[in-house]
DNA sequence: TCAAAACATGAATAAATATTCATATTTTTA
DNA sequence: TAAAAATATGAATATTTATTCATGTTTTGA
């Protein structure tokens, strides 16, 4: 039955998230997603092959649902329009789930990552890059260094989305994705 | 003979950031320390009780040579020239050294970090908070919420210099860090 | 110069953790 | 509804990796 696989796969997923924002990947144990995941140990396995298996699977999950998910459906719009759009679901996805900043970040540089799922993580900075170079030809955006201007802007959102999810009384709201935005669109517009 | 055991611990300490920079803090182990750093891997075991001592004290040894030590040098200055001096140093240290960024960034919520080397962190965010916050009363920052300013300050020298890093071609040159502090600058003030 | 102390080695052992598998339970199908 | 298939369990086993220690080497100090 799909949907319980699904369920499970999930189940499993998630269960690995929350402990990798707890532990990091180096504190991954299966045993201990099994627990959280409240399964028994050998039930992952017959989901995953193996550890390296299951962590690679979430990995990819997560680069597909991530920003350029959206593209498509946005890249006939103004440039700052495109960004703004980015942002909002970027950052409002991120603080909802801080712990796949954490997964991805450090399985991008573990051992167990494969070689297709490191090629995914370049996609993105390219269309970024292509995406401010058109700004800048069209005199919206400083013609600077992109991969300055890259680094600006995603380094504010990680580390941002970092710190409001650290902090338990702080919450997303619309003001604060707008009042983000503005300052980084500042930092960057001609 | 203080020296050599000076000597050894460097030795211990660069073959381990070496690693993570490779392998992340999920993928040492200390069999690989031992080699990298042409040693047996018994000999560790006389520096340090354990694994996870090792790498408390690597922790604790960067976080006391980054950033904060600089600060009494220069806290008479006016706050952009703080900050500019902070940037061109921190900038610098993690070109020359990224994998320092990793090993902090992974270890802090690493399962083997002690309460000690937790509490660190925090104070050179303090630090950065009321440099912020003084320069707001002085009128030469935009005044908006000093966690926002910060994130994307850290995230900013966070991304670039692993951008630089990870780029064989790139070299940090002032100009580099001249025109990545203008952004910087550029994006907080008021 | 030589014995004692300190330091270093890496194979052997211990500890931690991934994975398997005999058994039990649930779901599917005819 | 009952047998077959699929799914789940967790103790037992295999594997990986940290740590120890008997032995060898270098340094120190009288």
């Amino acid at each position: 039955m799909i949907e319980k696989t699904e369920y499970r796969l999930n189940q499993i997923f998630t269960a690995t998230l929350n402990l990798t924002g707890k532990v990091g990947i180096a504190g991954l144990k299966m045993s201990d997603i099994a627990k959280e995941a409240k399964i028994a140990s050998g039930t992952l396995y017959i989901y995953f092959k193996s550890k390296e298996e299951l962590l690679n699977a979430l990995y990819y999950k997560l680069q597909r649902e991530s920003a350029p998910a959206i593209v498509d459906t946005i890249s006939h719009l103004p440039i700052n329009i495109q960004l703004y759009k980015m942002w909002h679901i970027a950052l409002k996805r991120l603080v909802e789930d801080n712990m796949r900043i954490i997964f991805l970040e450090q399985f991008l540089i573990s051992p167990l990552i494969s070689d297709t799922n490191k090629n995914l993580d370049i996609k993105f900075k390219n269309y970024l890059k292509e995406l401010l170079d058109k700004g800048k030809k069209e005199n919206l955006i400083k013609d600077i260094d992109s991969q300055m201007l890259i680094s600006l802007i995603i380094g504010f959102i990680r580390t941002y989305s970092t710190y409001l999810v650290n902090e338990k009384e702080s919450i997303l709201t619309d003001d604060l994705v707008d009042k983000s935005f503005a300052l980084c669109w500042q930092a960057i517009e001609k």
